[in-house]
DNA sequence: TATACATGTTTGTAATGAAAACATGTTTGT
DNA sequence: ACAAACATGTTTTCATTACAAACATGTATA
C-alpha cells in the first residue's frame, strides 16, 4: 500500500510557480485575466507600485510570455498596454488549481 | 459613488503576509495546522527540503512566533520538534481567507 | 580509536523585490 | 524662445532572501 499521509497534498506547494505565486503579480496576473488589457500607468496606479517597480514586474511577466506588451502612442504620449496572453491564462489557471486543493485542505 | 471596479478584490494580494506566503513556510505552517506537531527530520525529508534550508525558515517562523521549536535529546541523538501556535493558526487562517478571496474573484 | 553516521546551524552566494535615479519626450509659463 | 515642470517608462542600485555547502557537535560502529 501507498503511505499516503493527510497532509501529501499539501506538498504540492513546493510546485508552485513563483512567477505567478509573487503578490504583485498574483495581482497583474489576475487583473488581467479579468479584464483583459489595461495600460501601464492604470494599472500601476491602482496597485500602488512605484513605476520602477511594476516595470520590473511587467518585464519579467512578458519574458514569461504570460502578458502581451503593446506600446504606441496617445495624445503624442507613450502609452504601453498590458494584456494577458493564453500561456498566462493557463498559467494562473494552474496556479488557481494547485492553490485551491491546499486551502481545501486547510479545511 | 465610490469607484469600485470589479478588480478590486484583487488589491488584497498586496496585503499578503509574506512570511506565510514563500511557498516552503505555506507548505510546513499548514502540515503544522492539520498534523499539530512533528520532528525536524521527518518534515525536512518529507518536504525535500535540504537540511539548511529547512532550518532556516524553521527559524523566520519561529521569530515571529507562528510555531515553537523544542529540543530534546531521543537515544541520546538530538531531535527538534515543530509546533504551530495560536498566533500561527490565526496567521494562516487569515492567509486562507484572503487567498480564497483572490481565487473566487478568478471566478 | 578512527571512520562513518546523525542532527542541526552558520556561512557564503546568487536571485529577487523595491525604489531611486535616469532617459526621453511634451506641455506650460514667462 | 527657452527654461521649468510634467508625463511615461527603463535602468541602476541596494537590501533582503532563498538556498545549499560547509561547519559544529555528538553518537554508533568497524
Amino acid at each position: 500500500m501507498t503511505t499516503k499521509s493527510d497532509f501529501d497534498v499539501l506538498l504540492i506547494a513546493g510546485d508552485i510557480d513563483k512567477l505567478v505565486h509573487e503578490p504583485a503579480r498574483l495581482m497583474l496576473l489576475s487583473i488581467l485575466y479579468t479584464i483583459d488589457s489595461a495600460d501601464f500607468v492604470f494599472l500601476q496606479k491602482q496597485m500602488g507600485l512605484t513605476r520602477g517597480n511594476f516595470s520590473t514586474h511587467m518585464s519579467k511577466l512578458e519574458e514569461a510570455h504570460y502578458i502581451n506588451v503593446k506600446k504606441e502612442f496617445v495624445d503624442r504620449k507613450p502609452m504601453t498596454v498590458l494584456s494577458i496572453t493564453d500561456e498566462g491564462r493557463a498559467a494562473l489557471e494552474k496556479y488557481r488549481g494547485q492553490m485551491k486543493k491546499i486551502l481545501a485542505a486547510l479545511g
